[in-house]
DNA sequence: CCGTTCCTGAACAGTCATGTTCAGAACCGT
DNA sequence: ACGGTTCTGAACATGACTGTTCAGGAACGG
């Protein structure tokens, strides 16, 4: 994948995050290209929208490697994880919330594949003694999507400092809103 | 707002999460209805999905007013909030990825809005020593559709017994991962 | 029984994004 | 300078949904 089609990529899920609606002739012009071109690359709207979600999974991916998830204690991969993840805040709104991906087999499998990384860190956190064991693994992923994004979010809208975010997630998810 | 315009509003917003791509004329046959009559009630599709959240959102208003936010020790209020909000999950789930109520101002506002009476309540608990204070209060707010939301997932998925729903969100939300 | 109200089915125009095609221009590497 | 590749602008067909209208029929209440 070349770095002209990164950018459009990027350029394309910004424009498709901001206003969902945008035609393919918007989100062309966006990128500085006619849309005879972007309709070469993505003969679909559909194919455009899918090749967004496996450029932001990619990056989730990434993100996860980039963590090293099997490495030092599970809080500190925890923490690595989140200050990774919080970044690609607009990719997960994207995931999250198109809905027209959610009848593309590929895609939803691949979101799940997606979390085994997590599950496995979970599972590592509580043969250590560093996570409960009195809750299903999943909850604790399938939840997490849903602490992440809103952390974006309250940076996006100034609320929160960037440097903060990986705090507060990770604390939340550990200790709770109950005093110690 | 009669009985068959609540269960009208149900439907549509039951094929509307199902297929959010469906057509006024999906909409109407599901309901039962012409499609002329659906469009009497509601001029503009936009016009439905509007009516659809602000019907949601009634209900989270009606589940919070039910829940008696105000009495009695805050683990609890959360505790019964939780139950009442955890079974409107297709709502929630409407409410949060519909993408085009984002430019709806009123709707918007409203959902704002709508989370006052939680602010008040982490307020409450942070008075009372039931929450911890070395977090914003709306952090814990922000977080929470994105904890309860996951629940009904499971739920609907048959992964998490309607039962167990409200006890593990309430322990996750309190408590954390962590182990005591 | 009658009048009102509401719902229905059908048809229609308008709009708009999509997907497709193609000839020409710009841009490469050689 | 040249041949090939890629991008461009424009035009076109298509299809789908929306919003609108209207005459007829069913339901309902007085």
């Amino acid at each position: 994948m070349t770095v002209q089609e990164r950018a459009l990529l990027e350029t394309a899920t910004r424009v498709l995050v901001t206003s969902p609606a945008a035609s393919l002739a918007d989100v062309a012009a966006a990128a500085g290209v006619s849309r005879t071109t972007l309709h070469a690359r993505y003969p679909t709207r559909q194919a455009l929208l899918v090749a967004l979600a496996h450029e932001a999974m990619d990056l989730v991916e990434a993100a996860y490697g980039e963590a090293r998830l099997d490495e030092g204690d599970v809080p500190g991969a925890l923490r690595r994880v989140i200050e990774l993840t919080v970044p690609l805040g607009p990719r997960l709104e994207f995931l999250l919330r198109e809905r027209s991906l959610d009848d593309v087999p590929e895609v939803t499998a691949r979101t799940i594949a997606l979390d085994a990384p997590l599950l496995d860190l979970v599972e590592r956190g509580r043969q250590r003694g560093e996570l409960r064991t009195d809750r299903p693994s999943w909850w604790r992923v399938a939840s997490r999507p849903g602490t992440v994004y809103p952390a974006w979010e309250a940076i996006a809208d100034g609320r929160l400092a960037p440097r903060d975010a990986p705090g507060l997630v990770l604390t939340s998810v550990l200790h709770g809103a109950a005093p110690r």
